[in-house]
DNA sequence: TTCATCTTGTAGTATCCACTCCAGGTAACG
DNA sequence: CGTTACCTGGAGTGGATACTACAAGATGAA
């Protein structure tokens, strides 16, 4: 069961196809024969080192609902700005490939029950580490308080993220950084 | 050219099957197989009432698009709660199969540029709507404001519907009503 | 070098897909 | 009733799909 590097390079081309085709064409577009034909590689190639084709597109998801989360060696520090700034980032950056990745999976987990666990599991863990941030800031608002603006900062942000991913012309970090603004969504000073 | 009865019969027993398959198995997961065979008619009578399969689909799906936008004679009139509480409806109610639909719909606008065309159009027109409901509301802030803030709830409601068709447990109504509380998302009164 | 192990491309296979053809049935209308 | 238009189901088509079998070559530890 040893690999030889040349395989493991194989491997790694794959798994590059793999990951520029989910962001291209969707988790339902992608073929083998597309994965194949851009890693330059045929198909017996890739099934010595792949299971099945799926097996390989969850590698690359479990990637995606990886990179949504920012570097894990902040926790307990990081500031609710912080955060929002590296979802932005997560959407808008040069990786912005595998964000649109991570919505479409947000998506399918409206149909397929498998990946709506795997996605829910992940989207708990971001709600308190966004509800942490907020505690440190307003310790007073309470723990129900906060995980409820957890929720709806991190919505926001996500519908943010399809609106942008559809029009080209919509300020995601302008409107991202109006989610910190002491003035909330709906009702202003002036009222 | 003209239809008789029982032509048209059989198509609407051909859209509900396709409606139903989209809400269940996605827009990509939808075969002509599935959906012959739930409405009980044959490949043949299926292409005498539609040209192709995307015909039936596009028929749902512009069905399913405008379905997001409430009773249209209220415009003009409705508040920002009206807005909020339609929406909320139109995801938790008993059509949710089509709302299931709206959202992959969103998501598939992530990659297919038509599809993103279509969501677009109809998601600028919502943003209008809720902001006109707000600046009656309050005058005072400006049309740029209240645009920003339309975008705001707006994709705080897409984002809780997706939280909810993933979690049952989300109480998608309750998170929806903060949306409108004047202490808004990110910080409170006790600052 | 030796040789077992791993890697590779090709030429398959079975299955599913949207869609067509067509013969026989039915609806509408005079 | 007769005629024409429409409706119907199912067998069949071509093409795409994921996946396999296998022979020939490359790799790497001894």
């Amino acid at each position: 069961m040893g690999r030889y590097r040349v395989g493991l390079e194989t491997r790694e081309r794959i798994l590059t196809a793999t990951r520029e085709l989910l962001g291209e064409v969707g988790i339902e577009g992608v073929t083998l024969k597309a994965i194949t034909d851009r890693a330059g590689v045929g198909a017996g190639s890739f099934y010595n080192l792949f299971e099945t084709k799926e097996q390989a597109v969850l590698e690359v998801v479990r990637e995606a609902i990886g990179a949504v989360d920012p570097d894990p060696s902040g926790v307990g520090r990081e500031s609710l700005a912080d955060l929002v700034e590296a979802f932005v980032r997560f959407i808008t950056g040069e990786a912005s490939g595998i964000a649109r990745i991570y919505l479409q999976l947000a998506a399918s987990g409206l149909t397929d029950e498998r990946m709506a666990r795997r996605v829910l599991r992940s989207h708990r863990r971001r709600v308190e580490r966004f509800r942490d941030a907020l505690l440190r800031e307003q310790p007073g608002i309470g723990a129900g308080e906060a995980e409820a603006r957890a929720e709806a900062i991190l919505a926001a942000l996500t519908g943010f993220a399809i609106t942008w991913f559809i029009d080209p012309r919509f300020d995601f970090a302008l409107h991202a950084a109006r989610l910190l603004q002491p003035v909330g969504v709906a009702s202003g000073g002036s009222e």
